[in-house]
DNA sequence: ATCGTTAACTTTACACTGTTATCCTTAGCG
DNA sequence: CGCTAAGGATAACAGTGTAAAGTTAACGAT
């Protein structure tokens, strides 16, 4: 019975994950886990506070994931882009992780606030990397200065909350199925980019006028 | 024991909806509904076939009153009113219903699909007339036509989609604290306006080349 | 070699949940 | 009176997360 140390937690990991993503996180059970891996359902107390924790586990992984994405995605980048294209390609990687991975989207920003309440603050810093990410596409090229800072912070949340309104209304399948995904997307990804146009010339003209 | 005809229902219905609004939607239970009003679980039954029909029956409540607000606030604007000044007002008005009614808002907007797929299709009428709106404060003035209906209803989803991701997220207590609440939210009304601007732009430009 | 100790896990049980099948009681009506 | 149907209640099923106690095996020290 007894397995090497360590070994049942990983288990147990994957299973919830491959759970999660094949039959959504509305299905996750502590006891159906604990048959899958082979063991009882009070022994994932063991490796886990709670299904809470164990979800939230895989929740650090999306969060991982995500950030891969948007950190490869500036990267990848030629540095004379203009911010414009720099938040569009971020952008449309942002879209396309949501679209391939809705069940970790889903678990990630979709949760009720109830299932997040014992989620660790010191994790939440992994999903602010990613808005600092939105932040300096804002800024990009531009003089840095704590002032802007905090204003690109908060136009990056904004943006944020563009992108997810649309992204988490396709996952929950709240939108008219006779409109087109493709083009809401890109409508909403250009609705976005628009907003960093807004936000440097609102910037320009604030610090230097000219 | 029994009352008269349909007052049950109506108790439950008042009792539902009281639990909703002071303890959120995931405290919602049967028999503590039916303990409330004093009556067994079963009997809930009798006038709901399970416990999503009674939650539509909630969300139904609320696409009324939000319905109430939308329709209400575009009554009260003098018709000389720019496009973008009604949509700023709308767009408010929408803001002012999520934030004065979060539990409503959450079981119209938040809820997971698995909880809507028994949801009757044709009352999403009522959640489409809110939509129309919107598209009707984007064309506002301008000459009609099929084509533009269908750019006007694209366009009005996806600000939709932008102020429930704003929303969505203040309400799910996903979006730093430090933010300051109020100015998000006037931000992401401003990016929707200009969502305006830029849809009667495109519109001239593609239908009245002068 | 035997005694702790500890880790890994199971068993059992509690307090819930939504839901169904069955039964009872009462009112209205011919 | 007898029938019918509505408006309930009881009991039960199949789940859920989780806490407490019990079990078993490995290991190190005396």
């Amino acid at each position: 019975m007894s397995r090497p140390a360590g070994e049942l937690r990983r288990a147990i990991l994957d299973e919830a994950r491959k759970s999660l993503l094949e039959r959504g996180y509305t299905a996750l059970s502590m006891r159906k886990i604990a048959s899958a891996v082979g063991c009882t359902a009070t022994s994932i107390y063991l490796y886990f506070d709670n299904k809470d924790a164990l979800i939230h586990a895989l929740i650090d992984e999306g969060f991982e994931q995500l950030n891969q994405v948007l950190t490869q995605a500036t990267e990848g980048l030629e540095a004379n882009q203009s911010a414009e294209a720099r938040m569009r390609h971020l952008a449309y990687c942002y879209f396309r992780f949501g679209e391939e991975n809705p069940e970790y989207y889903e678990i990630m920003f979709m949760l009720h606030p109830t299932m997040m309440e014992r989620y660790p603050a010191e994790n939440y810093r992994r999903a602010r990397r990613n808005l600092e990410l939105f932040a300096e596409a804002l800024t990009l090229g531009m003089p840095e200065g704590t002032a802007r800072q905090i204003a690109a912070k908060s136009a990056a949340t904004l943006l944020w909350t563009s992108l997810h309104g649309c992204m988490s209304l396709l996952i929950a399948q709240r939108i008219d199925v006779r409109l087109d995904r493709r083009s809401l997307v890109d409508e909403a990804v250009e609705h976005a980019v628009s907003l960093v146009t807004r936000f440097r010339q609102a910037e320009t003209i604030g610090s230097d006028p000219s």
